[in-house]
DNA sequence: ATTTGTTCTTGTCGG
DNA sequence: AAGAACAAAT
């Protein structure tokens, strides 16, 4: 097979480019990940390489496995060795095997935010602090940044010693710190610095990766960090064939410690390095690149070049500028509407927004106006209460010196375990430098126990006990099923009998499913590797990209994604970009930047919107138009095309502000009537009661999602049982 | 010990 | 405006 067709000049370089350090400055829509999977396509099959010898790191576990589906389908061969994931799950993948050359075990439990604020706020009440001074957010942001420095505790202590808060600071770190490592816990920033201190300080296994590893590529490298830049030169330093890809336009996270001078500086780090420019873009009309050039070229500190492309001209870039914010969600939702009827999937929309809050009115809009969308980062299944449960007993039976998940799970739940005992519990803990379960396995010897604590202790241990020794021999979604149905969780909830606690069943159960699928996909893999799977996803993993329907997210989750049509919303100074910017140069260019990105999202229609009065956290207020449309200048052109549908049921009023903003043109609105014919649009949820005309009523108890953008529906009848329907065809109604 | 009611806090971006 | 933390009542 050819490996070079189909790509231009440039591409075809940096394909054939194989040794030595390779730098590709790829521009928006350049077609860098084509010539990353080329390219390493090229390597297995014209030179030969072994696919365990090639190491690639992306962005998110949703880029690596389409990354390694294309280098699949380009070659036709097993490339399962090949090691692709993101920073940290490689990390992940070296630490378990080696991590307890450091003292720590395998078996280790990562933490998540809440996890870490939980720790936090235990080390807030040793260190003897006042605690409203010191903010958990804020102090686990400042150690993560000391942390990226590699700073350690007692070298920041010693650096302020005379200034009492920072030294404080810095103790609260150093505990935190002790905590993580007597749980056998590590936070995100540990994986990666634990990962590379391995590395340093064990030559044999710093050989064995170095010399591993021939080839290695680094996709969003303007976004690595310090710590990631050191792993990277620690990896590449033996075969030196390192090829990185990225754009310095395209540098969004510097707020989590990416620094921008690792690609600026990579000629200078790695001797030898040659740099490919990718120039040409592939993805976006003209009119959306002339926008995002005027916006981007305000910014000073950057290399000067221009994205230009072959593609047509194309729609122009449209603006709206409308009264209120609910008025801009509205107006989005009736071009959607029209775009929809054009022939477009709603999967083929994109909007974009600066802050998460945003998405909550046009998700409000969406629901009346029975628009079918999914929000990135917002309906966070991982996040649910009942999920977290599942996953803390898992951790907790992983690992038993996690106190952090068996506080969470010790009467999840009631087992008449009362906050009382556990404080009594954690302090004799403390005391004893053990952990609280070496504490709860002799029970009789805490101080200060009444018989009553002791005999709900008791079995808890016992039923611990026996998942410890059950986990040794049962699958992993046999065991979870265990867990669930010995530990009475599903019986408290089945007890409840609520709507609320049925969707947590469902949840819950769909936890297993995702359990199962991990397991028939990774067939040697044990508990851990699935704990740290989930732990790991980013947001843009978490949402199901198979079902077909808008997708409304961050510009910062959008990075690497394109779409057909994009809205971006919300481009008002202060929001957009956002106030703490206005005072520090640096910081208003990443928001360009970030700007950037997001013009560069869309293919062939780019629609801008704003609104002149806002409401945010409650209180309305008069906005301004953000600085960077003016930057647009002429590149985008006010919306001449107003159009507005009047709502059927319409009792907030918006209706009379709408008759004011837009001319109302009946004819020209297109209503959704596909729904009339099949049930697709209709406004389902689990727990929702419908009536079938051969089956009665019954109630939806799972609703599952299908690759063609479907829906197959899982109806409890009442006197029929579960049946399984397809939304779009089930001859159902509503009651 | 647990439930219920009340006040307080928070409010960019994320693996 | 909404969720978390806290206080009071059962």
């Amino acid at each position: 097979m050819d490996f070079l067709a189909g790509l231009n000049d440039r591409q075809r370089e940096a394909v054939l480019h194989t040794e030595g350090p390779l730098l590709i400055m790829a521009g928006a829509g350049s077609g860098k990940t084509r010539v990353v999977t080329h390219k390493i396509a090229y390597l297995i099959e014209e030179k030969n390489v072994y696919p365990g010898n090639i190491l690639a790191i992306t962005f998110t576990n949703k880029a690596a496995n389409e990354m390694k589906t294309r280098v699949a389908d380009l070659l036709n061969t097993e490339v399962d060795h090949m090691w692709m994931g993101t920073f940290h799950s490689i990390c992940v993948r070296i630490l378990r095997r080696n991590i307890d050359k450091l003292g720590y075990e395998k078996s280790f439990t990562i933490y998540d935010r809440d996890d870490q604020k939980t720790v936090i706020k235990e080390c807030i009440k040793e260190v003897n602090v006042d605690k409203d001074m010191y903010k958990e957010s804020y102090l686990i942001s400042r150690i993560s940044s000391l942390k990226d420095e590699q700073m350690d505790p007692d070298e920041f202590i010693n650096m302020n010693y005379n200034d009492f808060r920072e030294r404080n600071i810095g103790e609260i770190y150093g505990l935190y710190q002790k905590k993580l490592k007597a749980y056998n816990a590590l936070d995100f920033d540990d994986l990666l610095i634990r990962a590379v201190e391995l590395l340093e300080e064990d030559s044999d296994l710093l050989d064995y990766y170095q010399k591993k590893f021939q080839y290695i590529f680094v996709d969003e490298y303007q976004d690595t960090n310090k710590i990631q830049y050191k792993l990277v030169r620690l990896l590449s330093a033996w075969h030196k064939n390192i090829c990185v890809v990225g754009d310095s336009d395209q540098s969004i996270y510097s707020w989590r410690g990416a620094d921008i001078t690792n690609i600026l500086n990579f000629e200078k780090d790695f001797p030898g390095a040659k740099v490919i420019l990718l120039e040409q873009n592939y993805r976006s009309t003209q009119s959306i690149l002339n926008v995002a050039n005027s916006v981007i070229k305000n910014n000073d500190s950057r290399k000067d070049k221009k994205l230009w492309t072959d593609n047509k001209e194309g729609d122009q870039v449209i603006y709206e500028q409308c009264e209120y914010s609910d008025e801009e969600a509205f107006f989005v939702a009736k071009r959607i509407h029209e775009f929809l009827y054009k022939g477009y999937k709603p999967s083929d929309v994109a909007i974009l927004y600066r802050t998460n809050v945003q998405s909550r009115i046009f998700e409000e809009i969406f629901m009346t106006e029975e628009l079918p969308y999914k929000i990135v980062g917002g309906l966070k299944f991982y996040d649910r209460k009942e999920v977290k449960d599942l996953i803390a007993y898992l951790n907790f039976i992983e690992n038993p010196n996690d106190n952090v998940s068996l506080k969470r799970i010790i009467n999840t739940p009631k087992r008449g375990i009362g906050n009382a005992t556990i404080e009594k519990i954690e302090k004799y803990a403390a005391e004893t430098a053990d952990s609280m379960y070496g504490v709860i396995l002799s029970i009789e010897d805490v101080p200060g126990l009444n018989t009553r604590a002791i005999n709900s202790i008791k079995p808890f241990v016992e039923l611990m006990n026996r998942f410890m020794a059950m986990k040794e021999i049962m699958g992993i979604k046999d065991f979870i099923e265990a867990v669930i149905e010995h530990s009475g969780y599903i019986e408290e909830l089945e007890r409840e009998n609520t709507i609320e606690s049925k969707t947590r069943i469902d949840n819950i159960k769909d936890f297993l499913s995702v359990a199962l699928n991990f397991e028939q996909k990774n067939e040697d893999a044990n508990m851990d590797d699935f704990l740290a799977s989930i732990s790991l996803l980013s947001d843009v993993d978490k949402t199901v990209d198979t079902d077909n329907m808008i997708t409304m997210m961050t510009v910062h989750s959008a990075k690497g994604l394109e779409f057909p049509i994009v809205f971006l919303v919300g481009m008002e100074d202060g929001l957009f970009p956002i106030s703490r910017a206005f005072e520090n140069d640096d910081d208003l260019e990443e928001e360009r930047r970030l700007c950037y990105v997001a013009v560069t999202r869309a293919e062939q229609q780019l629609i801008i919107t704003n609104a002149k009065k806002r409401t945010i956290y409650g209180n309305t207020s008069f906005t301004i138009s953000s600085r960077f449309l003016d930057e647009m200048g002429d590149t985008i052109v006010r919306n001449e095309k107003k159009i507005v549908k009047l709502k059927k049921h319409d009792d907030t009023g918006l209706k009379e502000r709408l008759l004011d903003v837009f001319d109302y043109d009946e004819s020209r609105f297109i209503a959704p009537k596909a729904k009339v014919k099949n049930n697709s649009n209709m406004d389902i949820e689990v727990g929702t009661k419908v009536k079938h005309k051969k089956w009665g009523i019954g109630t939806i108890v799972m609703i599952k999602a299908r690759d063609d953008g479907d829906k197959e529906l899982t109806i409890a009848f009442d006197n029929e049982g579960l049946k399984k329907l397809l939304q779009s065809i089930a001859p159902i109604q509503i009651v």
